[in-house]
DNA sequence: TATTATTTTTAGGAAAGACTAAAAATAATA
DNA sequence: TATTATTTTTAGTCTTTCCTAAAAATAATA
């Protein structure tokens, strides 16, 4: 369907757009892309020519909505790989990256829809960024602290407020890192504690804990 | 590391050099990879220089050392990920090979080592073939009936003998495919049978089954 | 606003890997 | 062995994607 550097450009202006807002600059797809403003032009005009985006010399590019429909979609077999690597390899979610690059380019539509299946369609990629559905639509999401989830939403660690070593020994012995996926099943509004899931554990936190976790949600 | 054409040059030569015995000629070469024979020639100079195979012009070509380990963890990462896709994500054996085409081309040794882990260390792949070692060494294997194994050896089904209706919708029942892993658990003597495991389940098998099926062997 | 700096584009070309057409080796046959 | 057929190679191009160097447009500043 698409080459791999097409692909590669889609995605890249895709991420820029979502970042800075409106048009996006030749230098800033260069610099992201690690090529020559010179190289970029060249693609850009061709991706123009395919309808994948709009481009005006000088002027910056925007992708079209089949552009958008195509960057997603990389970016959800990108997200999905990523999950494969983590939760079935035991791969570090810092690791991941690299493969994930290559693997966003296998062509097979089917085989996308099976690995979905196979790791029960999940929503956030190891780093705690959401991954597009099917049609390309990648779900709003919010950064806020665990402490403001209320009982029953999920969100997945993206982060901590506070780095002392006490605290990542006591994320260590409770198995949550990035990408962790947290469900809050109670609160109390006294003080603030949870009753939280991690993965098949469910155990008690205190407000101070649940105000130091950086949480992705939807 | 090698460009995905110089990848699929060498596991095509390796292929080729196993079935015809000695030297495999330019034509060969580009009938299987699709391409016509001047292409050959360029690339073929290419990986001789590289080291990676001995050629002389009108004389064919041959691996070396080096370009058949790399051939052989090609065909590795192949099968693997055939493996994978049948097992892991219900592809059925007829399906994947065009998938796991692009897949053997990911690079990461990392995630080779892991996923073979993954995979429970298979040594073959859905189709019956052999998978090669980590050092790119290539078990040899031979064809036999199931009724030719002794107790405690293994095999994967490859093929029937004869194809009735009513022995294919027996292994069907018993969930014996291409790819399927057998393992003769006892043999009877006197009349040949033999008890069998396949997947979970373990069964009695009659002689006339046993020696209707064909299985892969180490 | 004139001048300088920055960004972007054009022009021309390189490497990889494919192709066609024609030439050169090798093989097969009369 | 001479001739024909086949295989293989060479020579010259094409496409994709990148590059460098120089020109053109836009932005920033005195």
């Amino acid at each position: 369907m698409f080459t791999l550097a097409e692909e590669d450009y889609l995605k890249t202006i895709f991420h820029l757009e979502h970042d800075g807002k409106g048009e996006v600059s030749t230098n800033a797809i260069a610099e992201s892309i690690a090529t020559k403003p010179s190289s970029v032009t060249d693609m850009v005009q061709k991706l123009a020519e395919k309808k994948l985006l709009t481009y005006k010399r000088y002027k910056g590019v925007q992708l079209t909505t089949e552009g958008k429909k195509v960057a997603a979609n990389v970016i959800r077999k990108h997200r999905l790989w990523e999950v494969f690597l983590v939760e079935k390899l035991n791969f570090h979610w810092d690791q991941v990256h690299e493969i994930a690059e290559q693997l966003e380019h296998i062509q097979s539509e089917e085989l996308i829809v099976r690995l979905d299946k196979f790791l029960g369609s999940p929503d956030f990629d190891p780093h705690g960024d959401p991954i597009p559905d099917q049609h390309g639509v990648l779900k709003r999401t919010e950064k806020k602290l665990l402490a403001e989830l209320e009982k029953n939403q999920q969100g997945v660690c993206v982060g901590v407020k506070e780095s002392s070593t006490e605290f990542l020994q006591y994320l260590d012995k409770k198995k949550i890192s990035i990408g962790t996926k947290i469900t809050v099943l109670g609160k109390e509004f006294f003080d603030g504690s949870m009753i939280i899931q991690v993965g098949n554990e469910q155990f008690f936190i205190s407000h101070k804990i649940a105000e130091n976790l950086f949480v992705q949600t939807l």
